[in-house]
RNA sequence: GGGCGGUUAGCUCAGUUGGCUAGAGCGCCUGCCUUACAAGCAGGAUGUCGGGGGUUCAAGUCCCUCACCGCCCA
């Protein structure tokens, strides 16, 4: 037998197993069938090509590679899709950050061609990144398939999919006020606004009324209004306050004379306005004058009011956020040039400066309130006027490919419309496409909390813009001509017209694979939309997209829907959601039935890891300190329900001088991998000739039976709890059975038996110890791949053939990755041959006790003897070469009745009395019975008040009653001898 | 403002339907290089289970309430 290194060696092993991986092709799934046991199919969460990986997707892959390890060992036929996402706002304004700081240069000074192709570039460099990261890590994917989201493949996908929405109308174009991020000038949804608490403050500003009013109280020359955001002054066109004010009288229909401007505002009558009321406790009443300014194309709130009041819409900014006329603004006047131009910060300032010079700022006041931010950008968001393609995402759609007849879930009708109870979400909506199959119990979340998330989401989902101003993306495939046009080919193109003030205009979505055609059209004055499609539309065809959707391919039919979805729970509403809608709507089928949200990781002082804070931990640092196993290990074990997990960061030094983050925690992994290599190597020095022709079960001796009962619950611990998503509990659980039991006890109970050449006993304990290595092996191989199949390499050269004749026959393939999985063993669990090892195990814990206290060291053989029931004594007397062995006693007496020899040290176990002789220090032996009469008292004063408690006894159940019964009389006999030892001792 | 988590040993966390004297790993103390492993072995110490109230024979666990920390949504 070759040597095996002393200290677990991650680097070797791991380059050693993953070529073995590649070598025997065993990612690869066969898209030919199902295959008998079925399919099981996990598509990655797509990275974004941004930047590199961090702790959580480690975390997030490395649950993933679990679950789809133990299903390839379980024997169904695996698939885990592997890709990256193009992340369309987060990459172009990381690349845009590189070339303004490496070239000085902005988007713009670009050609879209040119800027495209460094984006492109970047991509191919991150994603390189980001798939190399991941195969260190062990991620089992099947690389030969990974896909982007920009690919052919998927964009293919797009197109199918946006000329479907178009052509069934529920797409369409809207001028809305959107949430406009002017630093990286596109529109956000609403779920990409950041809502940030700022300190700021509330200007009063005074309005001139256009001829003052008389009131009873007097006469009216201003009116105020309160804003955060004065800029927006400058595109009022009313004044609004509530009907039920008692100034609405005298000013409902008056006009005022916007300052700077001139214009001439309408004040109108909103009960959206709130009353004033300084002692309110709501915020909005308390700093109100009782008068809004309404700037329609400014505000949310305003847009509303002005639709209601039919108010002119006046936009005073430039896209990049900057005052200016040439977006809808017409009468700036000469008093409000020196605005134009200005950033939308300074104009505030100036615009202020300008009412206080003008004696018209009234006061200012702090005040905190949320606002938008763009959560790429982080600037702050600003309502703005523009049109955008939107999903009606509320709109009954005519023939669903999903058959509704599935659909379980509670529903009303109203106007001949089927909706969701309680909601307004049209079944056949695609919110309510998404909806149903979580109402009907088809799609499910763990932890089931997460499912509120996206319940109420969806129920309160608006239409979704999906047009954005970017240049890297999926380019929306729709072209525009002004005037009324003909359909330019029946299958490959759907026109709609929309009317503006232009008169109307066609637009024409052509589908994928027109490439002659669109050229066609474009020499025709046809125009393409810049924009391009939200990164979320490409993302929510994932699933199949990359199956080859709409091409009815292999991939498709064997492998969607997929089973689980395993993600992060920022995304639920992002992803998660519009995935099932779109799997639906697109494929007709939900795209993943189970929903896995792990933990957040969070440095150790609870904070989010970020770059900014520079607390994050790069996985390939915590690889190359600890190893890829040792780094799953940690995390799987660290992976409860919880919604955070902590990782305190500790800085490591490199060889090269540069300080790189790692944390202690990957110690725990580290130290369980060394262990479990060198129980393996010791195993392994003991296992050259095993013969399982020469096993028979009827050797089996107590540690073996008891080793295998132990390994049955651990097969079935571990098989239920990764069923359920439980990842820290089969840990626990291997960890465990593994270490204290495995380790701690039986290889060291089977040593003497290994030397015990030609014996039955040696067979025996070489074929019980080859078979539970071997099992161990494959339990653990999902958690810590790396090491189990370097293991497993090296134990086929040595004991090849591992079942145990008529307990558990075994194959024993060339690699641990496509090993079948334990099969349950639950006929040997062995609840008495546990209970027995246990006493023996109490027993020696108490000898080496003594040991310890008495300082006596681990060479001297000790003389004990035990007595105890005659059950116990057969039980003592059969194993005591197990006690002999395992607490250094060289003679142990057992008998009925034995009375304390002198100068013993005593103990009591359960019910055996433990003289270990010639143990001699009388201050410490009392010592120790003191201790021992405490703990046994203070386990008795509750039993006893319980049991004296006439409701205990008539109240908790009778089983309940008669364990504390049980109980009491073992611990007053215990007493009772703890008591005797003492008295003797007093002289 | 709405929703969801968390608060258990010095640290990081377990703790199933309420039921034996609340556990693990790390750290700490003592003794060991015992031929697989010092990234190890043996033994040991360590808790007002965030505060208060309630339900119950019995509460870390269920209910109410307060405090603090965090996340999501508006």
């Amino acid at each position: 037998m070759q040597e095996i290194a002393k200290i677990y060696d991650p680097c070797q092993v791991e380059a050693l197993a993953e070529r073995l991986w590649e070598e025997g092709r065993y990612f690869n799934a066969d898209a030919a069938g199902k295959g008998p046991k079925g399919t099981y199919t996990i598509v990655i969460p797509p990275p974004n090509v941004t930047a590199a990986l961090h702790l959580g997707h480690a975390l997030n892959n490395t649950l993933q590679d679990i679950l789809i390890r133990k299903h390839r060992m379980q024997g169904f036929n695996t698939l885990w899709m592997p890709g990256t996402d193009h992340a369309g706002i987060a990459t172009q304004t990381v690349v845009e950050k590189r070339l303004l700081a490496e070239q000085g240069k902005r988007r713009t000074e670009f050609g879209r061609e040119e800027f495209i192709g460094y984006v492109q570039s970047w991509k191919d460099e991150y994603e390189a990144r980001i798939l190399g990261q991941l195969k260190s890590m062990g991620c089992s994917c099947d690389w030969e398939r990974t896909r982007f989201t920009m690919d052919e493949t998927c964009a293919k996908a797009v197109r199918t999919n946006f000329f479907n929405l178009f052509k069934d109308g529920l797409i369409y174009r809207g001028k809305r006020l959107v949430n406009w991020d002017p630093a990286t000038q596109t529109v956000l949804a609403d779920d990409e606004v950041e809502h940030q608490t700022l300190q700021g403050f509330f200007w009063y500003l005074k309005y001139p009324m256009e001829h003052p009013v008389n009131t009873d109280g007097g006469g009216i020359e201003h009116i105020t209004v309160a804003t955060t955001r004065p800029e927006t002054m400058l595109g009022d066109t009313a004044v609004a306050m509530n009907p039920n004010d008692p100034r609405a009288k005298y000013l409902v229909g008056k006009r005022v004379r916007l300052p700077i401007i001139g214009r001439l505002i309408p004040i109108i009558a909103d009960d959206h306005v709130v009353l004033p009321d300084p002692n309110s406790d709501d915020e909005k009443a308390k700093f109100s004058t009782g008068f809004l300014k309404v700037t329609p194309a400014h505000d949310p709130n305003d847009w509303e009011i002005g639709l209601r009041h039919n108010l002119d819409v006046i936009n005073v900014m430039a896209p990049d956020g900057t005052i200016s006329d040439k977006y809808g603004w017409s009468d700036v006047g000469s008093d409000a040039q020196f605005l134009l131009g200005m950033d939308r910060f300074e104009a505030r300032e100036a615009i202020v400066q300008w009412f206080r010079e003008e004696n018209l700022l009234e006061q200012v006041r702090d005040y905190a309130h949320e606002v938008g931010h763009s959560y790429r950008s982080h600037v702050p968001i600003e309502p703005y006027l523009s049109d955008q393609w939107y999903i009606a995402v509320k709109k009954p759609i005519e023939n669903v490919k999903c058959q509704m007849s599935k659909v379980k879930c509670q529903t009303e009708t109203r106007d001949d419309i089927t909706y969701i109870s309680g909601t307004d979400v049209p079944v056949n909506s695609l919110a309510g496409l998404a909806l149903t199959p979580l109402l009907d119990g088809r799609l499910k979340f763990y932890p089931e909390r997460y499912s509120k998330t996206y319940q109420t989401w969806l129920e309160n989902l608006r239409d979704w813009p999906i047009s954005r101003q970017l240049w890297w993306g999926h380019q929306i495939p729709v072209w525009s001509k002004p005037g009324r046009q003909k359909n330019r080919c029946e299958y490959g193109t759907f026109n709609t017209v929309v009317e503006n003030e232009q008169g109307p205009v066609t637009y024409a979505c052509v589908r994928a694979g027109f490439d002659e055609l669109e050229k066609a059209m474009e020499t025709e004055g046809w125009i393409r939309d810049e924009d391009v499609l939200d990164t979320w539309f490409s993302s929510a065809l994932w699933p199949f997209s990359t199956l080859g959707w709409p091409d009815e391919t292999d991939e498709l039919t064997t492998f969607y829907p997929t089973q689980v979805l395993c993600t992060a729970r920022e995304i639920i509403t992002l992803w998660v959601s519009r995935m099932v809608m779109m799997g639906q709507y697109c494929v007709g089928d939900i795209p993943f039935s189970d929903v896995y949200i792990h933990a957040m990781i969070q440095d150790g002082q609870g904070r989010k890891m970020s770059k900014s804070l520079g607390n994050g931990i790069d996985p390939l640092v915590a690889i190359d300190s600890h190893g890829a196993d040792a780094m799953r290990f940690t995390l799987a074990s660290m992976t409860t329900d919880t919604q955070d997990v902590r990782m305190p960061v500790a800085p490591l030094e490199l060889p090269d001088g540069r300080t790189v983050n790692t944390s202690p925690k990957f110690d725990l992994g580290r130290s369980f991998c060394n262990k479990l290599w060198n129980a393996s190597r010791f195993a392994m020095m003991n296992l050259e000739g095993t013969d399982p022709a020469e096993f028979d079960a009827a050797n089996l001796d107590i540690t073996d039976r008891w080793i295998l009962s132990r390994l049955a619950r651990a097969v079935k611990a571990a098989t239920e709890s990764l069923d359920a998503y439980k990842f820290n509990e089969p840990m626990n659980e291997l960890y465990r059975f593994f270490w204290n039991d495995f380790c701690d006890w039986y290889l060291e109970w089977s040593k003497p038996r290994m030397q015990e050449h030609g014996q039955d006993a040696r067979a025996t304990a070489q074929n019980v110890l080859a078979f539970v290595l071997d099992q161990i092996l494959r339990l653990l191989h999902p958690f810590v791949p790396f090491i189990t199949e370097g293991i497993w390499q090296n134990l086929n050269g040595i004991a090849p053939q591992r079942g145990l004749k008529g307990i558990a026959e075994l194959q024993t393939p060339d690699a641990l990755i496509v090993a079948p999985w334990p099969q349950r063993l639950d006929e040997h669990i062995d609840t008495a041959c546990e209970t027995q090892i246990e006493l023996i195990q109490s027993v020696i814990r108490s000898i080496r006790d003594i040991r310890s206290q008495y300082n006596i060291p681990s060479s001297t053989p000790l003389v004990v003897s035990a007595s105890g029931s005659a059950t116990t004594c057969d039980l003592l007397t059969a194993q005591s070469g197990l006690i002999r062995q395992l607490a250094g006693v060289n003679t142990l007496n057992v008998a009925a009745g034995l009375e304390k020899p002198d100068n013993a040290a005593a103990a009591i176990v359960e019910d055996v009395q433990l003289y270990v002789h010639d143990a001699i220090d009388p201050d410490a032996e009392r010592k120790r019975l003191q201790k021992q009469k405490e703990f046994i008292e203070n386990g008795l004063r509750p039993l006893q008040a319980k049991l004296n408690n006439e409701n205990f006894i008539s109240r908790a159940k009778p089983e309940v009653v008669e364990q504390s019964r049980q109980k009491l009389r073992e611990l007053t006999d215990q007493l009772e001898a703890v008591e005797k030892h003492l008295a003797e001792l007093k002289p």
